[in-house]
DNA sequence: AGCACA
């Protein structure tokens, strides 16, 4: 009736109540805090913080109508403000009697998380970030996404409520890293509840959503990329800063294809890697131009000419560098196109350098496309820059003999060694190389193809003929796909 | 800086 509404919404003096209602609060302001609050007056039995439109009120419930009256007057008369990250805190008694709902029933949160992304750019954040973001602590089920009154949201499922709920305490109020982001992205706010779901059901792996659990779920269009792949993430945890660095933006990011993630306080929370994966649930990488080769069984040295040969059958290699990484060689070798790099990676991934399975070839795709080299020495080369413009300190040796590090030095591939010696007969000759289109079929590794016992003739690699190799936007196989046209290349 | 579920 008429008779409640006629009172001011403000008086100046509440009537007591053993709750206590804040204003002013910092957003991110934790339970915890305003239990700490709370703590000195009486005892905290029940607390709910992030209320209000700017959810920067809160309520603090205590047992006794005695210990918040004890709070009020303490801060009434003193020369120090109730404070919560250093803010100023208002007090006083709420018009209401108990605080309901919500942690009454003890944190009575679920497994699943529903996420609010806020933000003007909230719409673009991919759900491959949510699940690298909420995946830092804990295996990630599911996630859905959707629009609700104008806002982009999300429902994020753990295996357990512990995992959801150290997710919500850690990112309720947080913004999703920069360094997740695309560059042009505006802050992106997370809010945190928890959802009455308890298991999503997802249908299809979609850019709307995805299972994580089922490898078999069908993938709709929308979560293919233009190369007919489905990103992907996968995630570590706690295995050790001693093996993490800080090349990223913003002094964190990424390490090694990896990134790593850090927590609210700054702690190292885990690492995650974004790849994509093929629609027969293969990890596939992005492919570049710049391939990484590491090489294994190194019996012989091998050497930046040895490596230049190799990698020029396949077309113009721009620049050379290597290094050593976990006891083992590393090396850079970047193409001038895409193209090039995908078949020399087919062509080269697995095969050995000398007979007899030494110094097998491991190729990825960097995450490079064009490297710095700062010097050309015996271990880093630029072969688009003349040889004396750069300073050279190391004169290169051209005369192609392959260092022995243990015994005699094995059958070195060379370019003529390129000529066909199996049913491959179009093989070409190094004179054309690798302009005239067509690669050495994948398992006749240039200077491999006599007597090889890893590599019978004739044999397809496993991977090749499957699913993806299958998938109408993929690239296709070298061998139906256009070569780049002949350019004169140069071997130094 | 001013009272919260749905």
């Amino acid at each position: 009736m008429s008779s409640v509404s006629s009172q001011s919404q403000f008086r100046l003096t509440q009537p007591p109540s053993k709750v206590l209602h804040l204003r002013n609060l910092p957003w991110e302001c934790t339970e915890e805090e305003l239990v700490e609050l709370g703590k000195p007056f009486g005892n905290v039995v029940n607390t709910k913080c992030n209320v209000g439109p700017n959810r920067n009120q809160a309520f603090i419930e205590f047992a006794d109508l005695n210990q918040a009256i004890a709070m009020i007057s303490y801060y009434a008369s003193s020369s120090e403000p109730a404070q919560v990250r250093g803010k100023t805190v208002y007090l006083q008694y709420s018009n209401r009697q108990e605080i309901v709902n919500n942690k009454t029933t003890a944190d009575a949160g679920g497994n699943v998380l529903l996420i609010s992304i806020e933000g003007a750019d909230a719409r673009l954040v991919s759900i491959d970030v949510l699940h690298l973001v909420f995946s830092a602590f804990g295996f990630v089920h599911k996630i859905t996404t959707f629009e609700k009154m104008d806002r982009f949201q999300a429902l994020v499922q753990f295996s357990d409520v512990e995992t959801a709920s150290s997710a919500k305490n850690a990112l309720d109020g947080r913004n999703i890293p920069s360094y997740l982001l695309p560059e042009h992205l505006g802050p992106c706010t997370l809010r945190i509840a928890y959802s009455a779901h308890t298991d999503l059901s997802v249908k299809f792996q979609s850019h709307r959503s995805r299972d994580y659990t089922n490898p078999n779920l069908p993938v709709s269009q929308s979560a293919i990329d233009a190369n007919g792949m489905l990103n992907c993430v996968f995630v570590g945890y706690f295995d050790g800063l001693d093996s993490v660095g800080t090349t990223g933006r913003d002094g964190c990011g990424v390490y090694d294809s990896r990134w790593f993630i850090l927590g609210r306080d700054g702690g190292y929370l885990g690492w995650a890697e974004v790849f994509s994966m093929g629609l027969d649930g293969k990890k596939l990488e992005p492919e570049s131009n710049v391939l990484l080769a590491s090489i294994e069984n190194m019996q012989y040295a091998v050497t930046l000419d040895v490596l230049h040969m190799v990698f020029s059958s396949f077309g113009p290699v721009q620049k050379i560098a290597m290094f050593d990484k976990n006891s083992g060689l590393q090396a850079l070798i970047q193409y001038p196109d895409v193209q090039t790099a995908v078949v020399a990676k087919e062509a080269l991934e697995g095969h050995c350098i000398y007979d007899g399975g030494f110094c097998k070839l491991h190729l990825s795709y960097s995450r490079h496309n064009d490297l710095s080299i700062k010097v050309n020495n015996d271990r880093s080369r630029d072969y688009t820059i003349p040889n004396n413009v750069m300073v050279n300190p190391q004169p290169s040796i051209l005369g192609q003999q392959p260092v022995a590090t243990h015994g005699p030095p094995s059958h070195l591939y060379t370019g003529a060694q390129f000529a066909p010696t199996t049913e491959h007969s179009m093989i070409p000759q190094p004179s054309s190389g690798w302009a005239t289109g067509f690669p050495p079929a994948p398992n006749s590794m240039p200077g491999q193809m006599n007597n090889n016992p890893y590599l019978p003739p004739g044999t397809m690699p496993p991977q090749m003929g499957h699913g993806m190799m299958q998938m109408p936007s993929h690239g296709g196989p070298p061998h139906t796909h256009a070569m780049p046209p002949y350019r004169p290349y140069q071997m130094q």
